[in-house]
DNA sequence: GCGGCGGGCTTTTTT
DNA sequence: AGCCCGCCGC
């Protein structure tokens, strides 16, 4: 342990020394922030001699946790298995199945992610009918989170509701709550704010986890929201040994409610808090580090911390202007090629980030032209397919059956007659006579059904429905986890259901995916379906990444945080983009657009390249981007401006070989078939017909007077010649019938003939 | 009343 | 890629 600790540095030592208290670390990039918190924790276990039960460290992604578990397990061996280490919402989750009861709530709740939350809110804005032209539902529904974030239950936030918009919510929040108490389901704001009512609720509970808790720990505290904060106070209340980790430079989920503020706070609400900075960055370069701390100094309200490295300068930061998106993937591949070539790096070293999913795109196309190995996370998100959602939902009604987002989505899928009309009037009986959607269909059976007005043809489909649920239900404890999939997707004829669609093959190989999965948890502790069910809403994109493929990786900048890369490229650095143009109105927002960038430029360690292009294609066309505003913060001497935009021409050229086959490791997963779960690595086929890139060649200026040839409009002669950003307007008067045309010099493709 | 199909719109970031 | 909407055939 000794040993350990010598290998930091002071500040880092302080920080892991400290174990009695509050003690507040701000840890800029790059500063051994994991290694500070491991380190700690090792410490209390083996030097302190606490025990590993007492121990709860919070971190923001399972990612983070489960890099945490293992880096433990290496520190102090098998102890760490005791530790408690996981995200706010998996911690809770744990509490809530436990103890849940306390608050009427059953272990076997289910969790709603933010697509059966928009179900469920659209369902209830049709209930209470407020139309979607009313009020937005994603602006309702960020409403509602917000609300729980600062624990403003329905009735609170009913009395305060002043405006149109805020009244209509209150309508609709009362009544979503409601549907999610007998659903028997909880969303991700409520898995907090429901913990934290189970706590203050019972002190029996509470001192239950504040005397087995003896020490807290929080990683990524900028990003906590205020329940957060709040339950991480209530559970630290009776020891008061409480350590949050965070840098208030890298907080960029304001807009998931999570409160800069509370750094702030911890230091009024523990007064004789210690307060350690780690701001040696042992990460990047001195050219990286000293362009992030020049953009970064731009925000006004900071608490400024102070970073430095004993690393050289190393190389300086490289900015490129493209075109047009595509010609920014090409360049980015291109530069990736050379890298890899020139034995600087090699594939998984390297990332490129960007503001918007939508921004991947263009990029992966390139990737794919050329053949050469990248990951994506979220692409189209594995579990938010719709099979996957399909499948899914038949599971949580075997473990919940009053989940009513699940049973409406599943009701009616695959097809069994059961239209809008026949669902409504079943729902309305329901409610009439005040039982829960599910236990009306048990009734069904019964005499009753004349009251519900429902066509004999849907009585007989529903009934068969349940019956269907009730048969599974019968076999589930003989059954594994795989063998009620099967008995689902074989009952449902799901198989032939997908194959009668366009892209069914792939959909049901998605299916497959989802199977093997299950296949991993079979004889684990894990494999109860609550957990499996709660693993599956709970993952997000990051998590799935896959380790130590040989593959490129391609993120947003949100993603990217907590992640480092030998090469960054960070793509679209662009006004509209980053900083988004929704952002731009608020200074407080443009300053989170500014961390968001500060983020990305200091994931890097050695190389890093900022690309942006001139225009692109928006919702609402063509659109000509400025270039970013931070880029004007970057110091010349950190970086190299290549500038290249005189008017260009695209021609596409044949690749005359396999771009990447000489390297074996990319080579052999795609020789492999290698499949990965959830986010697959994608691999250009080998056979695929044209590997071309396209050029972008410099458009010879026209003066007035030259002779061109045009393809079609043939021989003519130059009226005009004006450029426009990096593509040119020329007005040629034609000989032929063609006369007079204006003409864009990229697409004209024309030849001069002679001069003027 | 139900199912299926085509067109339009979507998206900033996500536990 | 998926949802919503309107339309049409059964």
């Amino acid at each position: 342990m000794t040993d350990i600790i010598s290998l930091l540095n002071p500040a880092q030592k302080e920080a892991v020394e400290t174990t009695q208290g509050a003690l507040l670390i701000l840890a800029g990039p790059g500063s051994g922030k994991t290694r500070v918190i491991t380190h700690r924790i090792a410490y209390l276990l083996n030097v302190a001699g606490i025990s590993p039960r007492r121990i709860l460290a919070v971190t923001f992604t399972n990612k983070a946790a489960n890099e945490m578990k293992e880096r433990l397990n290496i520190l102090v061996g098998p102890m760490a298995e005791n530790l408690t280490v996981g995200t706010f919402h998996a911690v809770c989750a744990k509490m809530l199945r436990i103890d849940g009861k306390t608050i009427d709530l059953d272990s076997d709740f289910t969790i709603y992610d933010r697509d059966d939350q928009t179900a469920l809110i659209k369902k209830v804005m049709e209930k209470v009918g407020i139309s979607k032209e009313t009020i937005a539902v994603n602006a309702t529904i960020a409403e509602i989170s917000k609300s729980k974030s600062e624990l403003i239950t329905p009735a609170i936030y009913t009395q305060k509701a002043a405006s149109f918009f805020e009244k209509q919510v209150a309508n609709i929040y009362k009544r979503y709550q409601s549907e999610l108490v007998s659903s028997k389901a909880l969303d991700f704001d409520d898995i907090i704010m429901q913990t934290m009512h189970m706590l203050q609720n019972s002190e029996t509970v509470l001192k239950k986890y504040q005397t087995r808790y003896q020490y807290v720990m929080v990683d990524e505290f900028q990003d906590t929201s205020p329940v957060q904060y709040e339950l991480v106070k209530l559970l630290a209340g009776s020891s008061g040994n409480i350590c949050v980790v965070g840098d208030a430079d890298q907080s960029i989920y304001s807009w998931r409610n999570a409160d800069i503020r509370n750094i702030v706070n911890f230091e009024k609400d523990y007064l004789q808090a210690k307060v350690v900075r780690l701001e040696q960055n042992y990460r990047s370069t001195g050219s990286i580090l000293g362009a992030a701390s020049a953009v970064i100094a731009q925000n006004k309200h900071r608490k400024e911390i102070k970073l430095w490295t004993q690393n050289g300068s190393g190389e300086k930061i490289v900015a490129n202007v493209c075109l047009e998106p595509k010609e920014e993937g090409q360049y980015i591949v291109k530069e990736i090629e050379s890298l890899v070539t020139g034995g600087k790096a090699s594939f998984k070293d390297v990332a490129v980030m960007y503001r918007a999913n939508a921004q991947s795109r263009a990029i992966e196309e390139a990737f794919i032209r050329y053949g050469m190995p990248y990951r994506l996370a979220a692409g189209t998100r594995f579990y938010e397919r719709k099979e996957i959602k399909d499948i899914v939902a038949y599971m949580r009604l075997m473990q919940n059956p009053y989940d009513s987002v699940s049973l409406l989505r599943v009701i009616n899928t695959p097809a069994r007659g059961l239209g809008d009309k026949s669902l409504n009037d079943i729902s309305l009986w329901a409610e009439n006579n005040n039982i829960l959607l599910y236990d009306a269909l048990a009734l069904l059976k019964s005499a009753e059904r004349q009251v519900t007005g429902l066509s004999l043809r849907a009585v007989k489909a529903l009934l068969s429905f349940y019956q269907m649920l009730e048969s599974w239900r019968q076999k589930i404890d003989a059954l594994d986890l795989v063998g009620l999939f099967d008995l689902i997707c074989i009952d449902i004829k799901y198989k032939e259901y997908l194959q009668s669609m366009e892209d069914g093959q792939e959909r049901w190989e998605n299916v497959q995916e989802l199977r093997s999965t299950l296949q991993l948890h079979i004889g684990l502790a894990s494999e109860t379906l609550p957990l499996v069910l709660e693993n599956i809403a709970l993952i997000s994109d990051v998590d799935s990444l896959e380790e130590g493929a040989s593959a490129v990786t391609l993120i947003t900048l949100h993603q990217a945080k907590g992640l480092e890369f030998l090469a960054v490229f960070i793509a679209g650095v662009e006004e509209n983009i980053l900083p988004h143009i929704r952002s731009v109105a608020d200074e407080g927002e443009l300053e989170e657009e500014r961390r968001l960038f500060y983020v990305g430029i200091t994931r890097a360690k050695k190389y890093l390249y900022i690309t942006r292009c001139e225009g692109r294609v928006g919702y609402s066309g063509f659109a000509i981007n400025d270039p970013s505003r931070f880029l004007n913060d970057i110091p010349e001497q950190y970086i190299n401006n290549k500038s290249n935009s005189k008017p260009r021409m695209v021609i596409k050229t044949p690749l005359q070989y396999r771009p990447w086959s000489h390297y074996s490791s990319s080579k052999d997963a795609a020789d492999s078939g290698m499949k990965t779960t959830l986010n697959k690595e994608r691999f250009a086929p080998w056979d695929a017909p044209a590997h071309y890139e396209e050029k972008y060649i410099e458009i010879e200026p026209l003066k007035q007077g030259d002779k061109v040839h045009h393809p079609i409009f043939k021989e003519g002669v130059v009226l005009s010649y004006k450029e426009k950003g990096s593509d040119a307007e020329v007005v040629v008067q034609f000989w032929g019938e063609a006369g007079q045309k204006k003409l864009l010099a990229s697409f004209a493709n024309l030849t001069k003939t002679g001069l003027a």
